[in-house]
DNA sequence: CATTGATGTGAAATCGGTTTCCCCATATCG
DNA sequence: CGATATGGGGAAACCGATTTCACATCAATG
C-alpha cells in the first residue's frame, strides 16, 4: 500500500469533510474552521497522503517545474552556472528540468519545445545561440531568464558578464607587467563570448598603441587541444611572443603544457592569463592567473530571478563583473 | 493564442471524429481506419497540437519522467556520470529531473521523496550513502538502478566499478616502478569508495611484502586542499616517501603544486597516481598517470537500463573496470 | 445463411485534484 | 426585527487526456 494510493477522498472520507475542504486546506485558499483543520492535517499525516503532481498540474494550470536549458554538459564555465541554478531553486518548490542544446540550433530550439511540452512554469536559458526571433517566438508565453547572452529587448530577464570589458582588462593586465608581445587564442569562431573578447583584446592593444599583430592571433576553440595546437604552430612559425591570452582556461592548460614540453618556462619566459576561473585554475603549476566569471553566482541570481518572475514579484538581476584573479602565471618583464 | 490551448477535442471536432479515436491515432493503441487517421493528423499539424502531459500522466499513470538523484554536483567524477545519465536518456522519450543530495543522508532521502512526490517513472541513484534499509523502502515501488555504489540485494541493478581492485592496481603499478615508499592521502573517512581503495592499498603492499607504514597513510578528502595539506604534513615531518597515491585527480593536483612550492620535481623524485582521470589529468605538468573511472560510460548504461527496467525488457549492466591511465607522473626508480 | 471473429468507433467512466456555485448559519446593521 | 454581509463548507463542473465497454460493420467459416 504506497502512500501515492491515497487520495483527496481518502482524506475527505477520515476527516469527515468535503474533498473541496481537503483542498482548501491543502492550499490554504480560503478560511477553513479550526477543527476541521486539524482534522485534515491528521488525516493526512496518518495515511501518507502525497498529493498527486498531475492532478494538481492539470487542474491548477502551473506545474510547479521549470525547464533549464543547458548547452555542453561538461564545460566547467556552463556547469558552474548550471550549478547555481540548482541550488538556486533548492527550496523554491520548484524542481528543474534539463535538456541539453550541444550548441546546435536545431537542438535547442527542440529542447526549448521539449519543456515548454512539458508545461513548465518558467525557463532558464543557458548559453545558446537561438536566433532572437525564433526565441522570442518560442518563449514569449513563458517566464524566461537567460543567463550568459546578451540579446535585445531582453535586458532585463538576463544576466551575463561583459566580455568585452573582460577581454580588455585580462589583455591591459599583461600589457600592465610589461608585455607587449600578446599572442590571443580566440575561443570559436561564431560563439559570441569569443568574438567580445577578442574585440576586448584589441581594444587594449590600441589603446596602449601596440599594433595588432596578426601572427599572434590563433583562431581555435574552448577545448585543451586548440590550446597545445596554438602554442605549437606559432612556434614553429617562429612567431615572437611573451605572454598568451587564452579563449579558457582548458585552453591555457593545453598552453602550458605544451610550453612545458618545448622547455619553454612559465612564467619567465612566457606569461599566461586564463578565462573562467574554473577550480584547477589555482591548481596549475604555476597558478594560473585567469578572468574570473562567477558562474555559480550568475546561476544562482538566475533561479530567484526566475521565481520572483513567475510570481509576479519585482525583481533585478544583479551586474556581476569578471574579474581578474592574479596568481603567479604571469611574470612582470621590461619592454 | 498558444499551441498549448489546442485540447485533444478541438482535434476531434476538426477531424470530425470522436476523441477516443484521436487518442488511439496518438498512442497506436489500437488500429484506427487509414482515411481517420490521416484526417486527425492532419487536424494535429493544423492546430499545432501538443498533448498536455498532465493529463496524459494523470491517465495513464506514467509520467515520462524519471529522478536522478545526485550528491555533490560539482565533483569531476560525479558530474561524468550525470553527464552520462543525461545523454543516456536522450531520445528515450524520458525527461530526467534532478535532485542534489549532497551526501547529505536526510537531504537524500528529502529528495528522493520529490522526486517520488513528482511520480517519476523511474530512479538513478548516482553515489549516496542512505541506509540499505531506507533504500529499499523507499524505492521498492519504483524501478530504481544504483551507479557508484555497491549494495546487496541490488547487485542486478547497480554499476560500480572494483574500487578495491582499482586502488590495489594503481598501488601496484608504484611497486612495479621500483617505489616501496609510497604514501596514500585518503578520502573521507566514511567514504566507501575511499575506504575500499585504501584496502586495495594495503593489499598490494601486503602482497610484496612491503610492511604498511603508518607515517605515509593522510586522512583526506576528496579536495585539493587535503592534497596540498597532506605533502606539507608529510614532508614536515620528515616522512620519507617516493611515491603518492591520490584520492582523487583534484588531491592529486593539490599534492603536485604543493610538491612544486618546495621544488620537488615530479615525476623525478615524487611519483603521482591519481584517481578518476577527469579531463584536467592529462594537461597537469607532467600529464598525470590516473585510475580511469568511466563515469560517462557507466551514467549511459545506467540510463539505457533503466529504461529498459521501466518498460520490463530484460537489460544487464556491463562491468565497466577502471583502467589505469598511464603518463608521465610516474617514474622508474632503483631500489 | 446464420455464426464467428476481427476491425473500427463513439459514449462514458476515470485519473486526482482545483474552483465555481450555491446554500446555511451567524453576526452586523439600519 | 427584517435585511444584509460574512465565514464555512458541500456538490458538481472542469482540467485533458486514457481506457473500458458496447455496438457496428464486414469478411471468413461451416
Amino acid at each position: 500500500m504506497h502512500s501515492s494510493a491515497v487520495t483527496i477522498n481518502d482524506i475527505a472520507d477520515r476527516a469527515g469533510v468535503s474533498k473541496s475542504t481537503v483542498s482548501r486546506v491543502l492550499n490554504s485558499s480560503s478560511p477553513v474552521h479550526e477543527d476541521k483543520r486539524k482534522a485534515v492535517m491528521e488525516a493526512m499525516a496518518t495515511l501518507g497522503y502525497r498529493p498527486n503532481i498531475f492532478a494538481r498540474s492539470l487542474a491548477g494550470g502551473r506545474s510547479m517545474t521549470v525547464g533549464v536549458s543547458t548547452q555542453s554538459v561538461g564545460s566547467p564555465f556552463y556547469d558552474a552556472i548550471t550549478r547555481g541554478v540548482v541550488t538556486g531553486f533548492d527550496g523554491s518548490g520548484y524542481s528543474p528540468l534539463f535538456g541539453s542544446g550541444q550548441w546546435q540550433r536545431e537542438l535547442q530550439v527542440e529542447v526549448i519545445r521539449t519543456l515548454l511540452g512539458r508545461r513548465v512554469d518558467g525557463l532558464v536559458l543557458i548559453g545558446g545561440d537561438v536566433p532572437l526571433k525564433e526565441l522570442n517566438e518560442l518563449c514569449q508565453e513563458t517566464p524566461t531568464v537567460i543567463v550568459g547572452r546578451e540579446l535585445p529587448g531582453w535586458e532585463k530577464q538576463s544576466i551575463h558578464i561583459d566580455n568585452l570589458a573582460a577581454g580588455c582588462i585580462a589583455t591591459k593586465h599583461l600589457i600592465e607587467n610589461g608585455h607587449s608581445k600578446i599572442a590571443i587564442i580566440k575561443g570559436n569562431a561564431d560563439h559570441p563570448d569569443a568574438i567580445q573578447r577578442y574585440e576586448g583584446y584589441c581594444q587594449a592593444l590600441k589603446e596602449a598603441g601596440i599594433p595588432l599583430n596578426p601572427d599572434l592571433v590563433y583562431q581555435g576553440d574552448f577545448h585543451s587541444p586548440a590550446g597545445i595546437a596554438a602554442v605549437e604552430t606559432m612556434l614553429d612559425k617562429g612567431a615572437d611572443f611573451t605572454a598568451i591570452l587564452a579563449a579558457n582556461d582548458m585552453v591555457a592548460f593545453g598552453a602550458r603544457l605544451a610550453l612545458f614540453r618545448r622547455g619553454i618556462n612559465v612564467p619567465e619566459e612566457v606569461s599566461i592569463v586564463g578565462f573562467d576561473d574554473q577550480p584547477e585554475a589555482e591548481l596549475m603549476t604555476p597558478p594560473l592567473t585567469s578572468m574570473r566569471q562567477p558562474g555559480i553566482e550568475m546561476g544562482n541570481a538566475a533561479a530567484k530571478a526566475l521565481t520572483a518572475l513567475i510570481n509576479d514579484e519585482p525583481f533585478e538581476l544583479p551586474h556581476l563583473p569578471a574579474e581578474l584573479i592574479v596568481r603567479e602565471s604571469v611574470a612582470r618583464i621590461n619592454k
